[in-house]
DNA sequence: CTGATAAGTGTATTCAATACACAGTTCTAG
DNA sequence: CTAGAACTGTGTATTGAATACACTTATCAG
């Protein structure tokens, strides 16, 4: 009954990390030189520079010009400082609201900062656990998504759902493209050989028989980049692939949203 | 010009892995006690029965009663390891085609297959990298999953789009459920209770103002579970509040596919 | 002023991946 | 039929990471 309350779980224990609702302040002792924050920025600025490989706590302190040991006066393992690093990495800040209301708008752009924020950092992507937001900076983005899914006429519940469902396929995506590019800075290769690299070995496996579709897949190329798709978008914004995909999700909410407006809505 | 042709990329050289194209046939030298696929068998044993973290090389040797260092024989590296574990953990046929040809039925069971392999094996959905299918297993699902996306009538490219973003948000959505129900087993609550506990902990730091969705979504307790909602659904297969987005997708492909029908398409 | 307490250090432990040299086995060439 | 080449599994050592623990020293509360 005195601290064996209840053991909290990892998702409620880290929304009271990510708002510094733990460590009670301090009355005695020397003052700290290092801080919680300054420790989380040089690890970004590890990430940011070398990737989500290179940030292990000796390499930090180094960093930082401390000891090993000394960061974990400031964080409880590496495991936390990921988390903490994880919703820090998000700090830009989200589209606000449209001035014109239009939910596919707001949507759209809001996926697109989502994309750059990740293609900034894509070492965001590729750390495996991240939980659902709890941060200050994870929950901004998604009371952002939430707002224009909302705007569509979704429930909440519906819109959570479609969020997660977006994020997903933002993350998978440009995991799949860094992916692609470490590949290519790694052999020497230019983005376009690795994929034809990859199509060639599919073509050795890929029996007409057994995979028909992959194999009409292989044939029409669709893996090497089409350079027609990509110039007919307009310049600014990266636009690639995944937008049909957006725009596919968008549709469905669309017609749903419509649907139900007529038979037997809210 | 002799071995220094071109160095492959990962996932050029993964589909060789995985279809055993790599390892030259053997000559000379003692019979080989183990294999290549004893090892991977006997990974996934320690995998689907103690979660992915406890497969180590070590681990591993130990419970074929081999040394560790025995198992590069067979495997370059521990990273190859686990490529060929998460092939072989596909093992299951995906459905087949449907006498019916409904592809909006189809991608469903498709869905809900895979959904049921990864609860089975929820380890393969936190190996982070994963890239693009190359393996038997891999290829096959993907083959299937195509084949009722081209029968909607979309193009092999959108095709590939489409299968990316669902196959995203089924990872990703099984990712969190396995990491709620990890949590509730952990801290030895229910699942209800750490939903709870999350909520609270967001209830902490989500004001009205700042937050106004989320706050929304917290006063109409969309995170705890929803009798009715999983009540009205029909008892068979697992259905969750993901069918939701799914049929969204479908939605999406559907009025997509319509739409170009009636105004330019093929 | 003085002792409890906290910050950063130094050292040691544990665990994992894997390089390397070796011993024993089996196939092939002469 | 035999010598050695080539290959299997073993033993040992190295490296890198996370983190426990004991220690020194700086502060501040009483």
């Amino acid at each position: 009954m005195t601290t064996e309350d209840a053991p909290k779980s990892r998702m409620a224990r880290d929304v009271e990390l990510l708002w510094g609702l733990d460590s009670p302040p301090r009355r005695r002792g020397p003052k700290p030189r290092l801080s919680r924050e300054v420790v989380i920025r040089a690890a970004l600025d590890v990430a940011d520079a070398e990737g989500i490989e290179a940030v292990s706590m000796q390499r930090v302190s180094k960093e930082l010009g401390y000891t090993t040991m000394s960061l974990y006066r400031h964080v409880d393992s590496k495991e936390d400082l990921l988390v903490l690093m994880l919703d820090a990495a998000m700090e830009g800040a989200p589209p606000g609201p449209r001035a014109d209301g239009d939910w596919r708008a707001g949507l759209e752009e809001w996926c697109h900062s989502v994309l750059e924020l990740y293609r900034h950092r894509s070492w965001v992507v590729r750390v495996a656990f991240s939980g659902p937001p709890g941060g200050p900076n994870g929950l901004r983005w998604m009371e952002a998504g939430l707002r224009e899914l909302v705007g569509s006429g979704l429930d909440v519940g519906e819109a959570v759902q479609m969020l997660m469902l977006l994020s997903a396929a933002l993350r998978e995506n440009v995991r799949l493209e860094t992916e692609m590019a470490d590949a290519a800075r790694t052999t020497g290769n230019t983005l376009t050989e690795v994929e034809r690299d990859y199509s060639r070995g599919l073509r050795r496996v890929v029996t007409e028989e057994e995979f028909p579709t992959i194999a009409l897949m292989l044939h029409e190329q669709v893996l090497e980049p089409q350079p027609t798709a990509q110039a007919t978008e307009r310049a600014g914004e990266p636009t690639h692939e995944l937008d049909f995909g957006i725009r596919r999700v968008l549709d469905g909410i669309e017609s749903y949203v419509r649907a139900r407006g007529t038979t037997g809505g809210a």
